[in-house]
Order: C-alpha cells, then sequence, then structure tokens
DNA sequence: CTGACTTTGTGCCGCTGATAAACAAAACCC
DNA sequence: GGGTTTTGTTTATCAGCGGCACAAAGTCAG
C-alpha cells in the first residue's frame, strides 16, 4: 500500500478529550435549544460530573448561559436551565457580488444579529477599491455587533469566482484575475480600526456559501444533509453538500455545473467551449428565449415570472425549455453524486412554479432506476438571494462550535 | 440553526486516545515501512514513552514485530527495527462479477498473499448458487491464508450493481434483483466452516472497489489521492475519490456515470432514458461501432486493440468517437468534482493509446479555466481488470489499521 | 583502547480528565 | 411530613500521556 490509507492525524492526549467533550457539550446545547447538564449528560453519554465540568468552563468562557430552573411540573429536582449565550463570540460573513455586497452577523445561536447590504455595481471596479468597502460595510456590522455584546471570531468571504487559498482565481463576471482578496480585506479592515486586533479572514465561494446557509437555516429542508445547489445568475453556479459537508473537490473548485455540455456544437460559450448548459439555462439565455432584454438581471427575471404568471406562450415555452436542459444535465449530476435533494435558487427560485415539472420530468426519467421517486429526493427552492453572507458567517460559528477551547485560547489573553 | 452543524458524535475519554494513538503508531510503522520508537515518536508527535508503550500493547496484539537493530552507521544507540506484522489480521475480499469470481487475501502490510479467479458464466445463475461458489472460494482462501498464519479479520464483497445495506439493490449484467448478498455469503460461508467464528461481511459496489484498489495499491499514482474513476465495462461503471476516500452519496450510489446524457433523444438505453454515454461509449456500442460482435466481451475488446494497432480506420474512427463522447462526459464531470486525476480501467485500459488523446481533447477544452492542464490532472490507465477483489480486500485492511484494539478486543479471547 | 558524545528505550512521578459512588438539594406524591 | 425522584456537586479512583532521569548501545576523536 503505497499510499497511506489515510491521514495519520495529530496524536490525542487529555487535552484532545477536554476539547472534544468541550466541544460535545456545547454543540448538544446548540442543538437542543436549551437543556440541563443532567439531559446533556443521558445525551451525549459522559457523567453528569464530568457534563457539571464542562458547562462550567464554558460558562466561564461564555459560551453558554444559564437561565433559571427548568419548572415543568416533572417529578424530581429541577434542573438549571443552559442555552447557548446571545452575546460574545460570532461569525461575520462578507458576500461581495456582481451588483451588491451584503455583510451579516450571525451569533452562536445560529440567529442573524446584524445585516447590511448596500446595493453597487462591482463590475469593472478595482477589486481593492471593491474590498475596501466592504471592509467598510463590514466594520460598520463589527460596530453593531458591539453593541450588541457581540464579538466576531473571524471573517468568511463569499465570491462569484473560482476561490482557492485565499485567492480568486478568477470571477468573470466581475473581471477579476488573481486576486489576493483575504489578504487585501484583511488590510483594508485593520486600516479600519488599527487599535483592534486582526480578525482572521477566509474566503470561498459563493455558490458554497448559499449552499451552507440552505443546510444551516434553509427553512423547510432540515433533515436534507446531502443536496446539489444550482443557482441561476448571469451563469449557472453550483455546490455539493454531502452529509452536511460541503464537497469542495481536490483544489477547491468543485461544483461547476454550469459548463456540462448539452450540445457538443452548440453556441459558443465563454468558458471557450461550445454548448454549455449556461448558454441554455443561464439567466440571460432564460430572458432572450423569452424576448426579454437578457442584460435586464433581476428585473428581467421577474419580468419573465409576470409574463409566465399570464400565460404568455412565449415566456413559458421559454421557461420549459430551460427547465428539460437544466433536467437534463441535473440528473446526470444526481446520477453522479446520489443527493438527498436538489435545490434551486437565484433567478431559478422565482421561476420554479414553471420551472419544476419540466426538471422534475427528466429527474424521473433519466435518474437511474427510478431512486429519485422511491427515495423521495425531492426538488425545492432555495432561500432568498443573499443568503450567502448568511452562511458565509455561519462558516465562522460552526468553527467556534467545533473548537470552542481554541477560540477561548486566542481570545482570553 | 436547524440543522446541526455537525453531528454530535460520540464522547472522547482515556479509553478514546488511547485507541486513537494505537492506532496513530500502527499506522505509522505502516506507511513507514520499518521504523523504530524513536522515529514514530518524532513523527507523530508524542512522546518515546508513550510509544514504548504503545507498541508494547501492538506487539502483544500481534500487530508489528521486531526485526532486529537499525545497523545504519548512524551515531547513537541503535534503535530496533519494527515492522507491520506479516501474519494475523488480513483482508479478505471477494469479487463476483459477470464472467468471473475473484478472492484475494491481503495482510496488514497491504500486499496479496492469495488470489484465487475462477472464470464462470454468472449471468442468469440464482443469486444463492453465485454466491455459494464464492463463498467455497473464499473458504479455500481463508485455508491457504491460514497455512500461513493469516486470519481475516472480515470479508468486503464487491459487486457490478447498486448495493446498499448489504443488499444488491439491483445488477441489471447479472439479472439480480433485491438479494441480500451479505446475509447469504455468510450463510454459505458459515456452512462449509461450520466450527468457525462467523466473519463479519460487508459490501460495496465493484466500480467502487476498484477505484479503492487503485488508490491503496495502483502503480504509478502515489500522490493521487482525488480521482475519477471509470470502468468500460458492458456498461460504463463509475467512482469518486475525493482526498482518500470514497465518495458514495447520500445512499451509497454515487459513480453512475454511465448513464449521463449525451443526445436527449439518441438510442434507448436499458435504463429506460436515451442518449446515456453507455450507449456511445459502452463496450457493446464500441465493438459494435467497429464493425465487431457485440457480445464478444473480453475478445472483441482485445480484436478491437488488435485491429486499432494494425491501423484499420473503423476501428480508430470507432475508439476516436467513443473518446470524444467519453470526453464530453468526463469534463462535465471533473468540472463538478474537481479531481486531481481521471483513470481510465476495464475495456479502456487496453485501447488507452488512442482513446486517451480523444478524451483528452475533450478535456483540455471544456475543463473550466485551464485548471486541467495547468495543475497536471492528468487522463491514466488503470490497473488491470479484477483488482477489485484487493480493493475489497484493502476495505477489511483499512478498518484494521483504523482501530486495531476493536480488532483485538473481538478476537482475543 | 578509552572517554566523550549521541541516541534509544524504559522506568518513575505528576498531572489531568473521566468514572463511580455517595450525598445534599429541590422538587413531586401521598 | 415522610418517601421518592431527579439534579448537581463532591470525593476517591483509575488510566494515559508528558517530563525527567537513567541505563544501554552504539559512534567519534584522540
Amino acid at each position: 500500500m503505497k499510499n497511506h490509507l489515510t491521514p495519520l492525524g495529530p496524536k490525542a492526549d487529555k487535552a484532545t478529550v477536554r476539547r472534544h467533550n468541550l466541544s460535545l457539550v456545547l454543540r448538544a446545547v446548540h442543538d437542543a435549544g436549551e437543556a440541563t447538564r443532567a439531559g446533556v449528560a443521558t445525551h451525549v453519554g459522559l457523567t453528569r460530573a464530568a457534563v457539571s465540568s464542562l458547562v462550567e468552563q464554558l460558562l466561564e468562557y461564555g459560551f453558554v448561559t444559564e437561565w433559571g430552573k427548568t419548572s415543568s411540573g416533572q417529578v424530581g429536582r429541577p434542573g438549571t436551565v443552559l442555552k447557548v449565550a446571545r452575546t460574545g463570540p460570532a461569525g461575520l460573513g462578507v458576500e461581495i457580488n456582481i451588483d451588491y455586497v451584503a455583510v451579516c452577523v450571525v451569533d452562536l445561536a445560529g440567529t442573524d444579529r446584524v445585516r447590511l447590504v448596500e446595493h453597487v455595481d462591482n463590475r469593472g471596479v478595482p477589486p481593492s477599491q471593491v474590498l475596501a468597502h466592504a471592509a467598510r460595510l463590514a466594520a460598520r456590522a463589527i460596530g453593531s455587533a458591539a453593541e450588541q455584546d457581540l464579538l466576531p471570531a473571524g471573517v468568511h468571504l463569499a465570491l462569484p469566482g473560482l476561490v482557492t487559498g485565499g485567492t480568486v482565481r478568477q470571477a468573470p463576471n466581475l473581471g477579476w484575475q488573481r486576486v489576493a482578496v483575504e489578504g487585501l480585506f484583511a488590510q483594508a479592515l485593520l486600516a479600519l480600526r488599527p487599535a483592534h486586533r486582526a480578525l482572521p479572514v477566509s474566503s470561498d465561494n459563493e455558490a458554497n456559501a448559499a449552499a451552507l446557509a440552505e443546510l444551516w437555516f434553509g427553512a423547510g429542508t432540515e433533515g436534507v444533509r446531502s443536496f446539489l445547489y444550482l443557482t441561476g445568475e448571469i451563469g449557472v453556479g453550483g455546490a455539493l453538500v454531502l452529509r452536511g459537508e460541503l464537497l469542495r473537490g481536490a483544489h477547491g473548485f468543485a461544483g461547476e455545473i454550469g459548463h456540462m455540455v448539452l450540445e457538443p456544437d452548440g453556441p459558443l460559450c465563454r468558458c471557450g467551449a461550445r454548448g454549455c448548459l449556461e448558454q441554455y439555462a443561464g439567466q440571460a439565455a432564460l430572458l432572450r428565449a423569452a424576448g426579454i432584454d437578457a442584460d435586464s438581471g433581476v428585473r428581467g427575471v421577474t419580468d419573465l415570472g409576470r409574463r409566465a404568471r399570464r400565460g404568455e406562450p412565449a415566456a413559458l415555452a421559454a421557461i420549459e425549455q430551460a427547465g428539460r436542459r437544466l433536467g437534463l444535465v441535473v440528473s446526470g449530476a444526481v446520477n453522479l453524486f446520489d443527493p438527498d435533494a436538489v435545490m434551486l435558487g437565484g433567478a431559478y427560485r422565482e421561476l420554479m412554479e414553471w420551472l419544476a415539472p419540466a426538471v422534475e420530468r427528466e429527474l424521473a426519467l433519466r435518474v437511474v432506476s427510478g431512486l429519485w421517486t422511491e427515495d423521495g429526493k425531492r426538488l425545492r427552492a432555495a432561500s432568498p438571494l443573499g443568503d450567502a453572507a448568511r452562511g458565509a458567517a455561519g462558516v465562522i460559528v460552526r468553527e467556534v462550535l467545533e473548537d470552542p477551547a481554541a477560540y477561548a485560547e486566542r481570545v482570553g489573553e
């Protein structure tokens, strides 16, 4: 066996155990909403004594708070109610998109406490300028968060492009190439808040962040932990979530579904190839097929929705066509991935009503062995646009929840 | 956050630490080939004392053996050489395929020690009969293993079809449906060895096992830990390995690449849809296009290879066509997954020489942003057919290496 | 050949984090 | 108000790793 069967990973010792269990009870309280020490103990399998000790530490660090006694009418001594703290550590998410910048602060419990959106056309604007703008917005959000006693543990950036290792390799819709976003953003933020400690900055694809938002905050999709997320924007973005984990690929570029082939000799795509999905089911193609100005963006899509609702044949046919094409490609992706569900976001969300039947038809036909229908996989509309910022904030929150000790060490002197 | 950010998982305690570190040093020795206690200590970060204690336990259980002193000419006291034991626990893999059954015993070090192959046409034969046959072969392999002081820790079955939860949902090429393979095999094996303890049986798709064989034992692919594996058989099988882990999907059906669409209105496929890849690049289609009897199987493929080598235009054109089609679909999969490499196995292996250029051309054209060429991703030929059994055996070996304590507890008394 | 030096492997002690069991506290029930 | 039940804490015990010292077994320099 030449290749390691599995990476060796770090050693384990007492400290490892403590960190692990600290995270375990914190997440148990988080998932339960509210809990008692005894409840957590039976749930996670630790002794009450151990949980007590762990909770004491979590209280000290400010990750959880006591909320009086449980007055449940149950026989026996009532327990003290524990909840995840609504102050202290938080996540800060920043979404930089083509025509807006959104910032979001999420607390440990997962509710968003600050949200700022600013509409700006970022196309063609120099990256440093856009990032400086985003940093200003972020600084404002940090200020609002501070007023609520929330302190972001880090910033996560979401950008529409191929991003890896802290830099945007290329973002065609922004016109960016090889931009070291993490560094530039950190620098801009530090310049705005010279007295403060630098926040750790991380970054990822916007579709990935949106998919995570769907996973963690999506309404009506509670049990779904494996899904394919599609977003109809200028292009067609995609992200894959498998068993609650984002599938990033070997280099972080997984999910590029927009350039799967439909017609080998079809229209030329800006990727250089021909007949990509984007050329048939992208926003521009969709609008053009319906006879609407292809550059009209969001307004164009709502217009298309209006026409479809009125029953205009051209609109319905255009959506139906795009839906069929989308279904062809998506069914392939489903065969390859075997997800529980497919979620359509972006422009598709608004057109779901007319798009879904066509997509669903192809799925039912092409997903092997009828697993699609049988296992109750479903086509769903994703949450409204702009939630990538929330997903990005969630990334930070998750990091804290998964290793509270690390955060405490970093912050506590 | 309605969904758990991450599954809670089990608690950690002293025992957890011990198990973890036990596996850690065992794998360290495994990966190094041979090592000393001190070397392992510095490598994994534990103290020499701790490693000593752990190694003592591993010696006691028989996972590692001492091999004299290290006579390296280095200054200082020579260390005692440790190697993974070549006796004791082993993995048993069983591949049940359309026209053969293969069995393989692999020891902890990863070398295969027993290999039995029997050619039989399993098409249309009742599952219980096929499984009984496989069990007989397995029993013989266990016997040969015992002569070499090897004791399989479990059996892993590899089958050509959709398999989940211990049962084959459907295996069109075998004509099976809803066959509880694990149960039947375990029963058959127990009947042959009534005095012995029952071996734990697990099962998976044949393409998955072959991909794992490629990952763990493949020649010339040492660093590649993320790849798409394609195997040209009757159908077109596929499997995805990402960062050294098999991607199973939400229900274990991931990798079905054979039914991705090429022509929405193309020829009818046995899956019920039209224009699937299988209809263009499957073995039968390939042979038919070259004017060879489509049912001639492996002989047909070698015949095709011979004709291609002679430069027969029909053969070359057929392969070229199939290659282009394969490339179209594979480039989509690469965009979706972002693997390091694509490996072609099965019938494709023999035709690699003529197939590769066509596939490569599409990949270079269609994989977004030229990552394909830039990052040195590559198209490679996979290992010879029949290694799925070896991969399956590897699954068992990995289980042991990842938790030696569990195995020792199970066996010890 | 001999003493200095280096490296290995193994005791021994201390620390820490979880378990187990006992106990006090605070409800309920009759 | 006594019995019961459940909670949370206290105390003693146990196991595993880190740190340190030390014997063992080699190389190197003179």
